[in-house]
Order: C-alpha cells, then sequence, then structure tokens
DNA sequence: GCCAACGTTGGC
DNA sequence: GCCAACGTTGGC
C-alpha cells in the first residue's frame, strides 16, 4: 500500500466535484515525473487530495480504484491517467503554512517540488496529515 | 498581478 | 550534449 498526493486547483476540481461525481480519472498530467508516479500507483493506494493556488491545502482523500492507462483526452500514448474514488472530505483541512511549520512534514516534495502535481508521501507524513485533520 | 522555480524546447 | 530562452505552475 503507497500513499500520494493529487493536486488541483479548485477552480478546475474540486474535492466536491469528487464527491459529486463518486469517482473520475484523473486526466490533464503532462509531466514525466507526474506520470511516472501515476504508473506507480496500484489499486486500493490513498491519495490525499490537495487545492492549489486557492487556500492550499489537504482536503480529502481518494482511493485508487483502477491503474494507469491511456490517457482518453489524448491520442499520444505517453500520457496515462488512473481512476480515483472519492473517500472523505476533511472537516479540517490541513493547510500549507501549516505543513510548512510541521517538522514531521518538512521534507515532503509538497515542499520541496510544488510544482509536482503527482506527488509520492510516506506513511508516516501520510498519518501525521491525518492526525491534523482530526481524522 | 507578480515572481521564483523548474521543465521543455530549440539552436548550435 | 549544452545551455539560453521561454512557458507554466503555484505561492504570496
Amino acid at each position: 500500500m503507497n500513499y500520494w498526493l493529487i493536486k488541483s486547483e479548485p477552480s478546475t476540481y474540486s474535492i466536491d466535484n469528487l464527491k459529486a461525481e463518486k469517482q473520475t480519472f484523473w486526466s490533464g498530467v503532462r509531466n514525466y515525473a507526474a506520470r511516472n508516479n501515476m504508473q506507480a500507483m496500484k489499486k486500493g493506494d490513498i491519495c490525499l487530495f490537495y487545492h492549489s493556488v486557492t487556500d492550499p491545502a489537504v482536503v480529502g482523500l481518494a482511493k485508487v480504484v483502477k491503474e494507469s492507462y491511456q490517457d482518453p483526452t489524448t491520442d499520444e500514448p505517453a500520457w496515462v491517467v488512473v481512476d480515483v474514488q472519492f473517500m472523505k472530505k476533511f472537516k479540517t483541512p490541513v493547510t500549507l503554512p501549516q505543513i510548512k511549520q510541521d517538522k514531521k512534514l518538512a521534507n515532503m516534495d509538497l515542499l520541496r517540488l510544488s510544482r509536482l502535481s503527482v506527488q509520492s508521501v510516506k506513511k508516516d507524513e501520510y498519518e501525521h496529515i491525518l492526525k491534523l485533520a482530526g481524522e
């Protein structure tokens, strides 16, 4: 079981969109590092759902329900998507300033590689974020 | 709206 | 294969 963080601008696709839709394919990734992470995702892995730009914060959880396959929004074989299912929306989002202040989370890719849209998260980082969210 | 970081492109 | 120019992302 692995943990990931997937980013979205809430004005484009928010956790509420996912909640309403229940499930979606995660498309639009056009970066090789992010693509490689998606290809490494396994069914049952858990993704932290992160809102970027507007009130940046981890806002909930999604589960990988289908492993990577050709991105249906492009013919280019380089790009893939995964299917993710809504799990939960945090009552208390874990904000970026909170993550920055937390020594345990200081090495997260989120802070080091702020532009990477699909990142791997360590188990202890994941568990710590859940704790901060009060889950 | 600005700007830093960084990935990608293209000239050589 | 290097590196400058450029475009995009995302924090503030």
